[in-house]
DNA sequence: GTCTATATGGCGATAGAC
DNA sequence: GTCTATCGCCATATAGAC
């Protein structure tokens, strides 16, 4: 039955989805994919050709879900304060629901950065596309150490550094308590936020150090 | 003969630390780590045990390597604008050195976070400590949204993003090309010690917004 | 479509000669 | 200490009944 077909090849994609993100390519098993999906082994095979079959769907899922939204977000007019603070709404909230993504979707950068980049072409994304929109309308970013690229780096990496860091940093700082931290970064997309606002704003003033941008 | 015994000792770690860090444990074939040694699996045995002893010894190898400086640097007096500096220095020459250890040690804090805090605490790394030390050195964070855990965040999150996110980072915004983005890196380095610098100034009056830091 | 049973290959690990 | 040869397991993948 057709319906029944779809069901099921929902469960292997969740259940996959799971392990391939809790333990990657090469720790993931088909054995413990089938068990979570209530299923066996040679069905897998069935709907998925091959274990790399299998990942690469999973992958083009996952990334295809995120991607959607930063293209979504880049496309409309909002002013960068306000398009830099979607992000790091979005970045948070996405990776709160997610805590594995970034470590799965950081290891896929350096095990396979071509195909990641192709998933990005074809979700219409254009990086040169964002550093255009930083660069109008941030006019003195062009006459600024800051570039456009460092500042890309900058609201990232604020913004990705405690999902990456999760396990590590909140054993450390929070005593492993996984409600503070919780709290921790729901109150840093605010701080981000604010951040955004009062650097943008600052740039244009706090510039003396010009630099001809020979290389860029 | 010892000397040859030491000479062989060496060669496998060095060869396993490349394997290792670029594949990851699950990914790391012995048979590689052998051919890159010029020896064979059975020797590999003979040194250590077992892959898993194998990968602990390059872990441990490779993590107080790091941490010996980064608590070296903390148990100077130097002024906190400076030891941040001289993090955001120290991380940026490492890894450009060592372009994988950012994913290989991102990785291992998913994989086995205790494994790597027990680490921490062997080389005497004291998360509270650094804490302490910024909120002495900067009294108006107490009364701040921007909590030191915060300040580690960001400064951690700029300098490490541009490692961890090399591969399509330097794609999709260099063109792929190794010599710009090492000089991307190379002038990050001095962007990120003057913001050090300048952020910590302002930080003491750009402060309204104060809520009671009720959960830290 | 879904299952059980089995084939196939690869990899970590060991035996044993030198 | 170092090698060749081999074991034994485990994971992917397939065959074939229902």
């Amino acid at each position: 039955m057709n319906a029944l077909k779809v069901e099921t090849e929902k469960k292997i994609i969740e259940a996959a989805k799971e392990v391939f993100v809790e333990k990657g390519l090469q720790g993931a098993r088909m054995q413990e994919i089938a068990d979570r999906a209530g299923i066996n082994k040679a069905l897998l095979h069935y709907y998925f050709r091959s274990k790399d079959k299998l990942f690469d769907a999973i992958f083009e899922n996952i990334m295809s879900q995120m991607f959607a939204v930063v293209a979504e977000n880049i496309r409309t007019d909002m002013s960068l304060p306000e398009l830099l603070g979607a992000f790091v709404e979005f970045y948070n909230d996405f990776f709160q629901m997610n805590p594995f993504y970034p470590q799965f979707i950081f290891h896929e950068i350096w095990q396979n950065p071509d195909r990641l980049s192709e998933i990005m072409k074809s979700q219409q994304i254009a990086p040169a596309e964002i550093v255009e929109k930083i660069q109008q309308k941030v006019p003195a970013i062009n006459n600024s150490d800051l570039t456009a690229e460092h500042m890309i780096a900058n609201v990232l990496g604020m913004t990705l550094f405690p999902h990456i860091a999760r396990p590590l940093f909140q054993r450390v700082f929070f005593n492993n308590d996984n409600d503070k931290y919780s709290r921790f970064l729901s109150e840093r997309t605010d701080f981000l936020k604010e951040l955004m606002t009062g650097a943008l704003m600052g740039a244009t003033s706090s510039e003396m150090n010009n630099k001809p941008d020979e290389d860029f």
